[in-house]
DNA sequence: ATCGTGACTTGGCCCCAGGCAA
DNA sequence: TTGCCTGGGGCCAAGTCACGAT
C-alpha cells in the first residue's frame, strides 16, 4: 500500500482514485475490515490512544488530513452515477455518537427564598432553563415570546416535579445560582490552558476520525451531523407556540440506521446499548434517523455539504435554474397574459407568479396551529398589504421563514404594465375580504407547482429564487475590464460584495446587529471623526506655515516641520480617512444583511469562479475552505463561463 | 384526489479560533 | 501580550416538495 504520508506531492488525480481512496478509507476510518474481531480491536485501540502523546496526535492529524485529501481527490462529477432511482450502491458508516448522561452539579435552586434540592432529572431541566440568556431571543421582554417560553417550560417541568412538590409556581423560582454556576463553567472553559485545549481538540479529532466518515460506493465521504442533538429546551423562532418545551434525550435504541446490506452495519459504541433498527434503503441519502418529540418530526444524519450526494443535487439545482433561464420569457409571457384572465383561479395564479418572480417570495405553504404564524406568497393575508390613497404605493409587511420580517414599500408605478396589472389584481383581491383572509385563497403550493412543472419539467416555485439570485449576481458583477483597473484585491472584493448584497436584499436575507457589532461600528465612526479633526489641524498648521507665522506651533516640535512635511502628512491622513470611510460605509450597509445564505445556497458558484478568473482574484477570497470544498465541482470552469440558458433535457 | 409526512434544502444564531491593533 | 473584533463553521429550526397511503 502506498504510504499516505507521501501523498502530499502525489498527483492524486492522475492515479486510479478508486484505489487511492479505498486505501485511505481503510487506513483512516477503520470501518472496512470484514473481520469483526479486527474491527473491534481497532476501535478499542482508537478509543484508548487519545493521550497527549505528541507522536500519536501528529499521526491522527495526518490521518485526518489524508482523509480530507482522499475526499477531495474523488471527482464525482467525472464518475458514473448509480442506477436510476438509487442514491448509492454500497454504504458503510459509523452511526451516531452520544453525549454522556447528565451529571448533577448539586447546586440548589431557590424557591420563594428557600434553597430546594432537586432530583437529577428535575435539576437537568432547571439547568436548561438557567442556561437561557435573559436578553436572548427566547427570554428578552420585547417580542412576546418570553411568556410562551416560560409557560411551556413550566408545563413540562411541573410534570417532572410532580403534584406534591414544594415548587408550585414558576414566578417564585429563582434559577440564578445555577446560572452563576454555568457562567463559572464557561469562564473556566475560556481560561483553559493551551495543554487543556490540545486535549480537548484531541478528543474532538478522535470523535471525528472514529465516527465522522462514511464510505459510499467505495469512496470516502465526510458525514455532516453525526452527533446526536443533546436534550434541551426547544428554541423555536419568534412567537412559536412550542418554544420552551423540553426536547427529550434520544437514546441509541430510538435511532434507525440506514446502510448497505453487503457491508457490516455500524457498531453502537454506547456500552450495553444497540440501535433501534437497521435498514438498507438505497433510494434515500440518510445514514441515521430519529424522531424528535417537540415538533414530532424526523431528523436525519446525512453526508456533509462537500459530499458527492449533496454536490450532485446542488449541481442539478443550478442546471434547473439555467433551464428556467432558457424559457423565462415564455413563462413570463404566460403569466402576463393571465394577469388579465376572467378566470379567478388563473388570475390569482398569475398574480402569485408575478410576486414570486419579481419579489423573490417563497411559495408559502399552509401551517398548523402548532407552528409560528409565518407566511409566504400563497398564504399572504389581506392584513399584510397596506394600500395608500394616492399612487400605486403598497406596503407589504409580513413575517416570513424563521419569523424574519419582510417589509417593503413597493411602488408599482415603477413597474411595467404587467406590474401595474398585478397591483390592480392584488387590490381587487383584497377588497371585500376580511383582514385575516388569504389574498390568494384559490392558490396552494401544490397546484402552483403542478402548473409550473407543466410549463417546464421540474420547475417549482423555489427555482425562481435560484434563477433570479444567480441571474442578478451575474448582471450586477462589474465587467473584468473595469475590475482589472482596480488597485487592490480589497477593492475588487468590495465590488463583488456589492453584487452579493443586492442578491441578499432581493432574497431578504437578514441578520441581527449584535450589541458588540453596534458598539464596534460606533467606535469606528468616532475614529473617523478623530481622523478628520486631526486633518483639519494639519491643514490649519499648513496655513500658518504658509503665512510664515511659525512661532505659534514651534513649542510642539523638536524640529519645526516645513510646509512640505505637513502636506505629505495631510495626504496620508486623507488616504486613511478615505479607507476608513469606505470600510465604514461597507459595514453600515452590510450590518443587517447576511451575504452567506445566498452565497451558499442560491448563487451558482460557477459565476463567481469565472468572475475570479477574469478579474484575477483568488477564489479563496470569496469562498471559505468549506465552501470551496462544497463547490469543488465548479472550480474548473473557464473564465468565460456564463450562467446561460440551458436546453431542457427532461427528467 | 386528498392528505399527511418523509426527505431534503435553506437559514439565522451562537460560539470560538485566530488575526490584528494597541 | 492582551483585548477586541470578525468570520467560519457547527447547530438545529423551518422551510419546500414529492410521494405514498387512503
Amino acid at each position: 500500500m502506498s504510504d499516505s504520508s507521501s501523498s502530499d506531492d502525489l498527483p492524486l488525480s492522475r492515479l486510479n482514485h478508486q484505489t487511492v481512496v479505498r486505501n485511505r478509507a481503510e487506513d483512516v476510518v477503520q470501518i472496512s475490515d470484514k473481520g469483526k474481531g479486527t474491527r473491534k480491536k481497532m476501535r478499542r485501540a482508537s478509543c484508548h490512544d487519545s493521550g497527549s502523546d505528541g507522536e500519536i496526535s501528529a499521526m491522527k492529524r495526518k490521518k485526518m488530513k489524508s482523509a480530507e485529501q482522499g475526499i477531495a481527490a474523488f471527482e464525482w462529477w467525472n464518475s458514473p452515477d448509480p442506477p436510476e432511482g438509487k442514491a448509492w450502491q454500497t454504504l458503510e458508516h459509523c452511526g451516531m455518537t452520544f453525549e454522556p448522561q447528565y451529571k448533577p452539579h448539586g447546586i440548589a435552586m431557590v424557591y420563594d427564598g428557600v434553597p430546594i434540592s432537586l432530583t437529577p432529572y428535575q435539576e437537568e431541566l432547571a439547568t436548561f432553563y438557567a442556561a437561557m440568556p435573559e436578553d436572548g431571543p427566547q427570554l428578552n421582554v420585547s417580542g412576546g415570546q418570553r411568556e410562551i417560553f416560560q409557560r411551556n417550560f413550566w408545563d413540562d417541568w411541573h410534570k417532572v416535579l410532580g403534584k406534591s412538590h414544594a415548587i408550585k409556581s414558576f414566578d417564585k423560582c429563582d434559577f440564578s445560582d445555577i446560572s452563576k454556576h454555568l457562567d463559572r463553567l464557561k469562564f473556566v472553559k475560556r481560561a483553559a490552558s493551551d495543554a487543556e485545549k490540545v486535549v480537548a481538540r484531541e478528543l474532538r479529532d478522535d470523535c471525528q476520525l472514529r465516527s465522522g466518515y462514511a464510505i459510499l460506493d467505495d469512496h470516502l465521504e465526510k458525514v455532516g451531523n453525526f452527533r446526536m442533538e443533546p436534550p434541551s429546551l426547544f428554541r423555536g423562532r419568534g412567537k412559536h407556540p412550542k418554544t420552551g418545551v423540553v426536547k427529550l434525550r434520544v437514546e441509541p435504541d430510538q435511532v434507525s440506521i440506514n446502510c448497505g446490506a453487503s457491508r457490516p452495519p455500524p457498531i453502537c459504541l454506547e456500552l450495553g446499548r444497540s440501535w433501534g433498527e437497521i435498514k438498507h434503503d438505497d433510494t434515500v441519502t440518510w445514514l441515521s434517523t430519529w424522531h424528535e418529540n417537540v415538533m414530532q418530526s424526523n431528523k436525519y444524519v446525512m453526508l456533509a455539504a462537500n459530499s458527492s450526494l449533496k454536490g450532485k443535487s446542488d449541481f442539478k439545482k443550478f442546471q434547473k435554474a439555467m433551464q428556467l433561464k432558457g424559457c423565462i420569457e415564455r413563462v413570463r409571457h404566460g403569466y402576463h397574459k393571465n394577469l388579465k384572465s376572467k378566470d379567478r383561479h388563473l388570475k390569482q395564479q398569475a398574480t402569485t407568479m408575478w410576486l414570486i418572480d419579481t419579489l423573490a417570495l417563497r411559495v408559502g405553504g399552509e401551517k398548523s396551529e402548532e407552528e409560528a404564524d409565518t407566511v409566504g406568497c400563497c398564504s399572504l393575508r389581506v392584513e399584510h398589504f397596506t394600500f395608500h390613497k394616492t399612487g400605486k404605493d403598497v406596503d407589504l409587511e409580513f413575517l416570513g421563514k424563521d419569523s424574519i420580517l419582510f417589509k417593503q414599500s413597493i411602488d408599482f408605478a415603477g413597474f411595467d404594465e404587467h406590474g401595474q396589472q398585478a397591483y390592480d389584481n392584488i387590490r381587487e383581491m383584497c377588497r371585500s375580504k376580511k383582514k385575516n383572509e388569504q389574498v390568494f385563497e384559490l392558490i396552494e403550493p401544490t397546484s402552483l407547482n403542478a402548473h409550473l412543472s407543466s410549463i417546464m419539467p421540474g420547475l417549482t416555485a423555489k427555482v425562481f429564487r435560484t434563477y433570479n439570485a444567480s441571474e442578478t449576481l451575474q448582471n450586477q458583477l462589474p465587467d473584468a475590464e473595469h475590475v482589472l483597473e482596480m488597485r487592490s484585491i480589497g477593492d475588487k472584493l468590495i465590488a463583488y460584495n456589492e453584487a452579493n448584497r443586492i442578491v441578499a436584499i432581493l432574497c431578504n436575507h437578514q441578520r441581527t446587529v449584535s450589541a458588540a457589532a453596534a458598539t464596534g461600528l460606533e467606535a469606528q465612526a468616532e475614529k473617523l471623526e478623530q481622523l478628520k479633526d486631526q486633518r483639519r489641524e494639519l491643514q490649519n498648521m499648513r496655513t500658518t506655515l504658509k503665512a510664515g507665522k511659525d512661532n505659534a506651533e514651534a513649542h510642539r516640535f523638536a524640529k519645526l516641520p516645513d510646509e512640505k512635511d505637513v502636506s505629505k502628512r495631510i495626504d496620508i491622513w486623507t488616504e486613511k480617512i478615505k479607507k476608513l470611510e469606505i470600510d465604514l460605509r461597507n459595514k453600515e450597509e452590510n450590518k443587517e444583511v447576511s451575504l452567506g445564505t445566498s452565497k451558499a445556497n442560491y448563487l451558482d458558484p460557477r459565476i463567481s469562479v469565472a468572475w475570479c478568473k477574469r478579474c484575477d482574484v483568488p477564489i479563496e477570497k470569496l469562498f471559505s475552505k468549506t465552501l470551496k470544498q462544497k463547490f469543488a465541482w465548479a472550480l474548473t470552469v473557464g473564465s468565460s463561463w456564463r450562467f446561460e440558458a440551458m436546453p431542457i433535457t427532461d427528467s
